[in-house]
DNA sequence: GCCATAAGTAAACGCTGTTGATTAACTGGG
DNA sequence: CCCAGTTAATCAACAGCGTTTACTTATGGC
């Protein structure tokens, strides 16, 4: 089901705890290994509080005692670890020729994977049900179901992700309007959350990989060119989860007309290039865009991900990476590094399936580049 | 003093209770007049407690009552308001050649102005020593000293805000480094927040004009060419207190050389335009420049402001409405609101004082566009 | 062995918002 | 005119959060 459509700012008991035994999550996922002094040292809780929200993690079966770890003229540090069997997520990439479901655990590595030759461009209702048989398939891999936390769903904008309703996909009119989260709720008896396909990209890459920081952009490049921005160990989707369009930027007032109307477009511009042959020109192109958004938003870290990336993947990176530090007043101070997506073949279905198990960890940890005033 | 290095996530009973009243005080402040049943319902609060918060405001001093509202079949609603004259801030207007320093009242208002013929060119401490002279000048206009908040100085970046140092401010060697807050701090003995005047600018925005929305970007014409991003109700700055360089984005990929070294940003490209006495055309080019933020951001609302937007006022903002929604491919869906800053003549030095002010009200009251999720 | 040191826990506590009952202040019908 | 109905706001008792203080556990060094 959807997540409702307000959810009011005032904070009681309840969301206290919620919000601690999230963030402790976090930290503990994050830190691989953890002891529970660190956890009161980072979180800025007591050792008493870290205390009781692990007891609650452990009884849940989320956390795991691992071992003790060498002491420095005390007792020594008890460490604490993630299970990764203690919950699991479906994820399904809905693209618009076919659709790929994966089952992940809690830390958003694939374990099983399911292709459906058919998408978008096939009538919703009928596609939805060959997804839901999908998604039953791949679920008969856990043991106990109620370790299921939610199934995602990423597909192309525009979307609203709030109520999980598509809105005017290019091309596929059938599509329009349809109340895809309802849907597929109504279909599979598990909370859906719908998102963008790049939205889940990068989520999936924030928990896939433990030490991504917590402002990136993640560039996804396949037919068009779309970005997922983490902003404060959040994504960023704007009012009408449309941010990211990042391949719609005017990089040159006399380029050429984009298929969008304009001209000079990032997009067009990249498939001009590539229709020439010449994927560096593109990833050049790419390169250039990133350092805008660089300007703008002030990130050090890229993600690449998609088909026309992973085609000459080094090549590419290696691109744009150069290409973004060179145009920056002061490489030194601002150097951006450039990486590849975590899991480069099914990037956005297991994005998906972080997509369900982000409110475990829902919390910005730090106030690392997170730092706002109203 | 600059804030705390870092601020640790973990909520206890004191921070809840300092987040529900600046939560509370948000929604008076933006509802102008509000009933307690109103704050309960927008916060999510229950009646009892929006009661218990709203004595703490009523004692501090921060709310009054102001009357009743027409009954519907039961009791009235008594209604509450702010008290503008609750507190003040100062803000410095920290500029190349001059500093403005202005007092404003707790809703951003100027009250006392006073200017400065000296800035960033001269020597920082002797300068800092004349804008000290200032401060005290204009806080003789307070009856009780105890109700300034605190002191918010703006000025051209790069500098990090959460440390109140300068970094390398361009052509001005001796600020290289400069402890601004500390320094600031020591010499009037009361609270002081450094930020970017573009940053300082868009508090302002928020804080004077009730109705702001929680996703907007301020754009600030003078030199050069800098956005404030608020997101979520809250300014992003980025790790390094470096986003919203608006005005170094690439759009014209065979442009002139811009004064940064490379080719074609908006920046050089503006420039170019006002040297042929072009003024549209430059607005024409800050519109482009607004579509890629838009199409990045997913941000409906611009305020524009600075000397090169006041010399011609009305006839920018309408070039860079209709630009800027003339480059969206469906403007009826994402129409993007154009307007111009709250304060015109003082804009940045009345954002410092929202600098200092804001604290008050730290918080992002609703989810509207500020949906994020781990 | 014994002490210093550090990690972690037990018990009592303060304070938050919540719950359920109660009072305050109005409208409207007979 | 008065009383039922309704809505706003409050009073009093309460549950549950992290904190504080005191204590236990487990190691290293002498």
């Amino acid at each position: 089901m959807p997540s409702p459509a307000r959810r009011a700012a005032g904070a009681n008991l309840p969301q206290v705890r919620d919000h601690n035994s999230a963030l402790v999550l976090d930290l503990v996922r994050r830190g691989g290994a953890i002891s529970r002094v660190e956890l009161a040292a980072q979180s800025g809780l007591t050792a008493q509080a870290i205390t009781k929200i692990v007891n609650r993690l452990v009884a849940d079966g989320l956390v795991t005692e691992a071992g003790r770890i060498g002491s420095t003229g005390g007792k020594p540090r008890t460490l604490l670890r993630l299970d990764p069997t203690a919950r699991y997520a479906v994820g399904v990439h809905l693209d618009r020729d076919d659709t790929t479901v994966v089952l992940t655990d809690l830390t958003a590595q694939k374990v099983t994977r399911r292709h459906v030759p058919q998408g978008m461009t096939a009538d919703p209702s009928a596609t939805l049900d060959r997804v839901a048989d999908a998604v039953r398939a791949v679920l008969t891999d856990i043991a106990d179901a109620s370790r299921l936390v939610g199934v995602g769903i990423a597909c192309p904008g525009p979307l609203d992700h709030t109520t999980g309703v598509l809105h005017r996909v290019t091309g596929l009119p059938d599509w329009d309007g349809f109340p895809l989260g309802a849907e597929a709720a109504d279909r599979l008896g598990a909370p859906v959350t719908v998102d963008k396909d790049t939205n889940a990209a990068a989520i999936g890459q924030t928990l896939s990989s433990p030490d991504t920081p917590v402002n990136f952009a993640y560039l996804y490049h396949g037919q068009g060119i779309g970005a997922g921005l983490v902003l404060g160990g959040r994504v960023y989707r704007g009012r009408r989860t449309n941010a990211g369009e990042f391949g719609h930027q005017v990089i040159d007032l006399n380029g050429p007309p984009c298929r969008c109307g304009n001209r000079g477009c990032l997009e067009a511009l990249c498939r001009a290039a590539l229709d020439t042959g010449n994927p560096v020109r593109a990833a050049h192109l790419v390169g250039i865009a990133t350092a805008n958004l660089v300007h703008l938003l002030d990130i050090d870290h890229i993600v690449l991900g998609g088909p026309v990336v992973l085609a000459a993947a080094e090549q590419y990176m290696q691109e744009v990476a150069t290409t973004v530090n060179a145009l920056l007043p002061e490489p030194d101070w601002q150097r951006v590094i450039v990486g590849l997506a975590a899991d480069r073949a099914d990037t956005i279905a297991t994005g998906a399936a972080a997509l369900a198990l982000a409110p475990l960890f829902n919390t910005s940890t730090s106030d690392d580049g997170a730092d706002r005033a109203a």
